[in-house]
DNA sequence: TATTGTTATACTCTATAACTATA
DNA sequence: TATAGTTATAGAGTATAACAATA
């Protein structure tokens, strides 16, 4: 059997593999947030995203996420009135927005992450050590995969 | 350190990455979908479900698919609509609505299923044989997750 | 009473199009 | 002209609540 062909349709299965599942997993996700979290997971990405990589322009926090820049607007829009950030205009381009955490955020991120994935965390808990060492292999192919082109 | 304290820190972050990971794939899939596809991911979803499963009832189906029953209602009505699937009635439960998949609906499973992860599968194919490797055993883990309680 | 499925309704997230201000 | 961001609007996907039919 010719090897192209045995490649080809062995990603095609594991790409619909993958799709499902990950489809799936995000829709758990989605529906096992604990209700008195009021952030949404696209926020929560966000302010991470805040978090980890410091003041960033609105478009490009979009970029990273993304999303198209109105939705950005909408999401940063809402964490400013809960004073998670703040927004500023850049120094010398006044048609940007610099996005930052403020210390609450910050202070959200750090709480949250012991909270917001404990029913993931859960599920990891009853992985063997194996699985969750290929989950962790797998997570940063995953995101390359989303990011990139 | 205690080893419990470091497991459960390790699970928090991995639990992070993958649920970070899986949102933005999913969003980038959402994105990707050829155009001239008019099937969404979920009618998808369901479709490669009953090809998988064979004859389903509506609610054994939503559970499956991780949705409400209203939600697969009006998945199912839609798919009915295009001559995807046929409902016909429990021979002995007249309450449950059975599903099935229409010689029209296998040839779109079967069909679709080479087109429909094209974007997927070429960024597959720019991967390693070692990544896909651990992709191919990451699905079915995510699938777990996703499932399961 | 419990379960299967439907209808009605509303919410969340996201997108596109059109616009303003600035470069 | 091109880019950063906003506003207005619409669409997809999903949920909850209330209901009908059947077990």
């Amino acid at each position: 059997m010719p090897t192209l062909e045995k490649v080809a349709r062995t990603n095609a299965g594991l790409a619909a593999e993958l799709r499902v599942s990950v489809m799936r997993l995000r829709r758990r996700l989605v529906s096992e947030r604990h209700p008195n979290n009021e952030l949404s997971l696209s926020t929560m990405s966000a302010l991470g995203m805040l978090y980890r990589r410091g003041e960033l322009g609105l478009t490009e926090l979009a970029q990273i996420e993304r999303v198209q820049p109105p939705s950005m607007t909408r999401t940063v829009k809402w964490l400013a009135q809960e004073g998670l950030v703040t927004r500023r205009p850049h120094d010398t381009d006044r048609r940007q927005i610099l996005v930052s955490l403020t210390d609450k955020g910050r202070d959200v991120v750090r709480a949250d992450r012991a909270s917001r994935d404990a029913w993931l965390s859960r599920r990891l808990a009853d992985l063997t050590a194996e699985e969750r060492a290929v989950l962790r292999q797998a997570a940063p192919l995953i995101e390359r995969l989303a990011q990139g082109d």
